[in-house]
DNA sequence: AACACCCGCAACCGCACTATA
DNA sequence: GTATAGTGCGGTTGCGGGTGT
């Protein structure tokens, strides 16, 4: 017996988001909160499949992704870890607080799968790949690097820096899970003794903020207005501030961040709460 | 300028896992 | 114990923009 689809496909629509499905989703999470993804799309009055809803949400929607390019530190944090999680992204993106298990194997795939050949690293196993030539040379387990490369000597000594002792790598596992414990244990406790009322703070900031003009700049050009790339990223903006001076799209990306701000203050996104939660506990966590 | 090719990324697909009736 | 629904996860696809010819 073969597994049911998700949902019927039939009349849904696929492919890129419009910003008129993203406002109607954000508004409707925002509001009512998450109970059941097959009812948002239902709810919210979208022609879309719950897990379709669930993914946008998540991979772009969410108030608190952080948006933009990998830093070095990030990418070798992210080798490090894959040498030790493997392709478990969604466990690897838990180390990333802002990124999106999307994201990182979108990274991971694109930039530092190339990066780990380059210096003659297998990806998969992290180990040194060896050729016929290496072999019969005697030179089994050493990396292909041309030696007067500075830059490549660069990037080896970087990737060098990142891998570290199996001891040294379980004693930082938990570290990062003492990180953790930590942070949840610092949660309750603000959110028992914080004084600040949330409900109105949730109602200032809706009636202070028009979050449809914010969710996507692009909404500024009205030849975008059907179906928009949803790519946008921090650096988008400043290059456009950068080449063209202050601009209104840089604009609207301060008054997202502004809001990215806000909310994150507001609300923890970690453990997703429910305007009903929020109402019943009544309290916020004071940064 | 026009075309082909490449690359990055958002979105989709299908399987796995868990909860529940 | 079994079937089903709901959700999460990882692999893959395809579109759109960038770059080379």
């Amino acid at each position: 017996m073969g597994r049911k689809p998700c949902c019927e496909k039939v009349g849904l629509k696929r492919g890129p988001w419009t910003i008129d499905e993203d406002n109607k989703l954000m508004n409707f999470i925002l509001n009512n909160g998450i109970h059941c993804w097959r009812l948002v799309p239902k709810l919210a009055g979208l022609m879309r499949c719950g897990k379709s809803c669930r993914l946008r949400w998540i991979n772009y929607l969410r108030p608190d992704l952080k948006r933009g390019a990998f830093s070095e530190v990030e990418e070798d944090q992210l080798i490090q870890l894959h040498a030790r999680l493997g392709n478990r992204w969604s466990r690897i993106a838990a180390h990333f607080p802002g990124r999106t298990d999307n994201e990182i194997k979108n990274h991971w795939n694109t930039r530092i799968k190339k990066k780990l050949k380059f210096l003659g690293l297998d990806p998969s196993s992290h180990k040194p790949i060896t050729t016929h030539l290496e072999k019969s040379n005697g030179m089994e387990g050493e990396p292909i690097v041309e030696p007067n490369s500075t830059s490549l000597r660069e990037q080896e000594n970087n990737f060098i820096n990142v891998v570290v002792p199996f001891d040294q790598q379980q004693q930082q596992e938990e570290e990062d899970i003492l990180v953790l414990q930590n942070k949840e244990e610092d949660f309750q406790v603000h959110s028992n003794e914080s004084t600040i009322d949330l409900s109105h703070g949730y109602e200032m900031l809706w009636e202070t903020l028009d979050v449809g003009s914010m969710v996507n700049p692009k909404t500024i050009d009205p030849s975008n207005s059907n179906d928009y790339s949803p790519s946008f990223s921090l650096d988008y903006s400043l290059d456009q501030s950068r080449n063209e001076g202050p601009s209104s799209l840089s604009l609207q990306e301060n008054y997202r961040q502004c809001w990215i701000d806000n909310v994150d203050s507001m609300l923890p996104w970690d453990g997703f709460l429910t305007i009903e939660d929020i109402l019943y506990f009544g309290k916020l966590p004071v940064n």
